[in-house]
DNA sequence: CGTGTTGTTGAACTGTCTCAAGGACGGTGG
DNA sequence: CCACCGTCCTTGAGACAGTTCAACAACACG
């Protein structure tokens, strides 16, 4: 099977890529620090250290930024889709010339570097401080928000991770993130068919998520930042 | 004891503040955005949820930039001075300002953005991958690079940070922590006197640090770009 | 030289990981 | 349409890393 990226031709300053699902961007040592911003989809950002798994750092959602120095190299650093995804890529000199002469585009940009900045933020947050069921709480919610329908006090979503990418996120093993799953299943707070997820009561998920009013927040912000 | 944090007159847009070890400025909800520049010493950025004890998030050295927008509010963030530190303080009008009359200006903050950004990723891919015991080399690693004046193989550097808030910052208990340190100085590989640490053999160390090699990197770039 | 704070260490405990077996699903070919 | 296959998910039992609690030691400060 082809596994190239599709590249289409140049766009103003920049060449669009499309990423099909599981599709991989390797971030190899590059003479150019490109810049890749998300137009549509999830992606992902893996990192892989010697003699470990790869490991995923971050979720990008559409309008993201990523840039190549946000990593030394030597993390071998790939952005993976998710779902299908659309990226744009942009050498460094493209992105500050749009920076200087659309103004509008500036503003976006650094919109999207702070929001996604603060989502880092709470990302460490909630690995760092809470167990595993109110990591995977955190992570629902905040995929909840970003991806979800919104349907009468509860909230229906797909769940574009595989189970391993899941567990590498939350800093879990697969096994354990299993278990804690089947454990929130059981209390009826998701139901899970077919990779889409439905939450009938929102705010009983919220109140297992130690950060959800942090992302709430957040999710506003970058709503109200488009 | 006055707990007041000095400012001094303003300076060409924007505010000195000059802390004592210890001190802490709270980043309150406030109508604007400041960003804050690390002039000289460590500062420490913690964070609190609700029912939970502060836990610190990240560290930020000279030239390091930080902007309140980088976490939302509800995670109550403060800058705690691990050392005796300065700080600059910036309106988001003033920063934008100096941006666009100062060019010098603008690429040092810039370059400090992206060096501050790889760091995140290495913290977060250390708490991300890692047993205790490899976190603290790690942190070793990074702390001896920044702040370590080299010395015929081998490093020596100050502790600035308290055992609690280096068991927070890696994710680890209090006693977790001195347990690995105590078998750390028990290995010979570091000695530890009045808050000081000496690290006889340098390369001893960076092997038991998986993380070692990117940190190396990613100090390499920050002296440039000085 | 007390007194309070911070760091150390042991013993028991708990959450997460490991390994291995079994189950569910989705695609393929008869 | 069903049997087959591979892959991913689930679940139990045991092992282990890290936590908790409590007692003690080291240190800093008045």
């Amino acid at each position: 099977m082809a596994n190239e990226v599709t590249a289409t031709m140049p766009v103003a300053s920049g060449v669009m890529l499309s990423l099909r699902k599981h599709q991989r961007i390797p971030l190899g040592p590059s003479p150019v620090d490109h810049a890749y911003i998300v137009t549509s989809g999830l992606v992902l950002i893996e990192a892989k250290l010697p003699d470990r798994e790869r490991q995923v750092l971050e979720i990008l959602y559409a309008s993201d930024v990523y840039c190549m120095h946000d990593a030394p190299e030597s993390l071998e650093v790939a952005l993976v889709a998710a779902t299908s995804a659309e990226l744009q890529r942009l050498r460094p000199d493209a992105l500050s010339t749009l920076n200087r002469s659309d103004p509008e585009f500036a503003s976006r940009v650094t919109a999207a570097t702070a929001i996604r900045s603060a989502r880092r933020t709470l990302h460490l947050a909630s690995l760092n401080g809470q167990s595993g069921d109110e990591r995977f709480a955190d992570f629902l919610v905040e995929i909840g928000l970003f991806l979800g329908d919104p349907s009468a006090g509860g909230r229906s979503f797909d769940l574009p991770l595989t189970r391993e990418e899941t567990a590498s996120y939350l800093s879990l093993n697969p096994d354990t993130l299993s278990r804690i799953f089947s454990r929130l299943k059981g209390s009826g707070v998701i139901r899970v068919s077919r990779g889409r997820a439905v939450v009938p009561d929102w705010s009983a998920l919220t109140r297992l998520s130690p950060l959800s009013t942090a992302l709430t927040e957040l999710h506003a912000k970058s709503q109200a930042a488009l």
